[in-house]
DNA sequence: GCCTTTTCTGACCGATCGGTCAGGCTCTGA
DNA sequence: TCAGAGCCTGACCGATCGGTCAGAAAAGGC
């Protein structure tokens, strides 16, 4: 058959980030992803070493960004970080909604294989920056329900526009984080409305 | 060997649940049950008729408590459903953690299997309890990264105790959703939603 | 003792996985 | 015209999966 100089390789791309979104990454086999394009497995393998290459090529992007958005935390503290993170990550995750909703499913093995290992790191110092870098539980789980929750529903919402979801996941993370160096309205004893 | 009446059953539930939390439903397969407990394969297939209702018989006890979670929002609207879907769902996160991390990985191909096809309906109407049957997208958003954070923050904390992590979620879940009927800074334009 | 029931096992099955390999096809430039 | 490069394929490999089956080993009532 031998396509045009190949777009070959591109399609297989395309296949393989739309079903790992849905099947995930193991759930997905090189049969699948071929029979989709319509090649063979083997031609699969020859575009790609193998499958972690695949992956590894499909992820790059995204990855880069992360990378990106990690070096901009460097330097910033306190609420500043709070903010540069959360504009930062809704962007990406609105951005990169299929991406991240593979590696969301596959955490455990995925980040053992040596082109993701410092994944884990990453997400750690964002999910402190998001926490304003304060050590008090509830700030750290605050941030992290909020990361995990934001990845999950950029990939459910996949037909919603964008601009639709990006405000709205920012206005949420702003109204959800716990604060830290902002002047509280209310000391942090319970002044509570229900119990 | 046969030990005495059965401990083995529970052995192996016991050892499921724990390699499934870690490694996924599918990424676990009987063979590693079986070599944690210190039997054969076909020793585990004895027990359970089958790998799905080793996995079955694992989600049933928090299947059972989302179900009366459901069954209790069945009367109820606006706030008060959004307060006790709160409560109640946070409960059940941290109870049942690894549980529901099982279930959040591997959606897709779960849901399918007939032993939990309802799931799906009954988390989505958990969902828009949450939103406090608002149909605005920033409420429907905001609920679905909450429950998708707080399981997938449930199963991270597994050292966390019960009574610190049950808090501080709660208090996050009150501050993060988006108020239906409490006094708004914008006049609300659709105060009555389904009558 | 014996017999039945429960518990457990090794050997085996078909299916599927990721990956290899030798070779065929088409295009291109000399 | 022809050699070589790029692209693609079917056949095949070893490993692993969930699951079956005949029968051994132990437990318990008689």
């Amino acid at each position: 058959m031998a396509r045009a100089v190949s777009e070959t390789h591109g399609e297989i791309l395309a296949a393989a980030a739309r079903q790992f979104a849905v099947t995930g990454y193991r759930g997905t086999s090189l049969q699948d992803i071929a029979r989709e394009v319509g090649v063979s497995k083997a031609s699969v393998l020859y575009h790609f070493a193998n499958k972690e290459a695949l992956l590894a090529e499909l992820m790059a992007p995204a990855i880069a960004m992360l990378q990106s958005l990690d070096d901009k935390l460097a330097g910033l503290t306190g609420a500043a970080a709070q903010e540069v993170a959360a504009t930062g990550f809704v962007d990406l995750a609105v951005r990169f909604r299929r991406e991240i909703a593979v590696l969301r499913g596959e955490f455990p093995e995925l980040l053992c294989q040596p082109a993701f290992m410092h994944i884990q790191e990453i997400s750690d110092r964002l999910r402190n920056a998001l926490a304003g870098y304060s050590d008090r539980p509830s700030a750290q789980i605050a941030a992290l329900v909020l990361l995990a929750g934001i990845s999950e529903a950029c990939a459910e919402f996949v037909d919603v526009p964008d601009d639709d979801l990006r405000p709205a996941l920012l206005t949420l993370v702003r109204r959800a984080v716990e604060p830290v160096d902002a002047p509280q309205p209310q000391p942090p004893t319970t002044e509570d409305k229900e119990s």
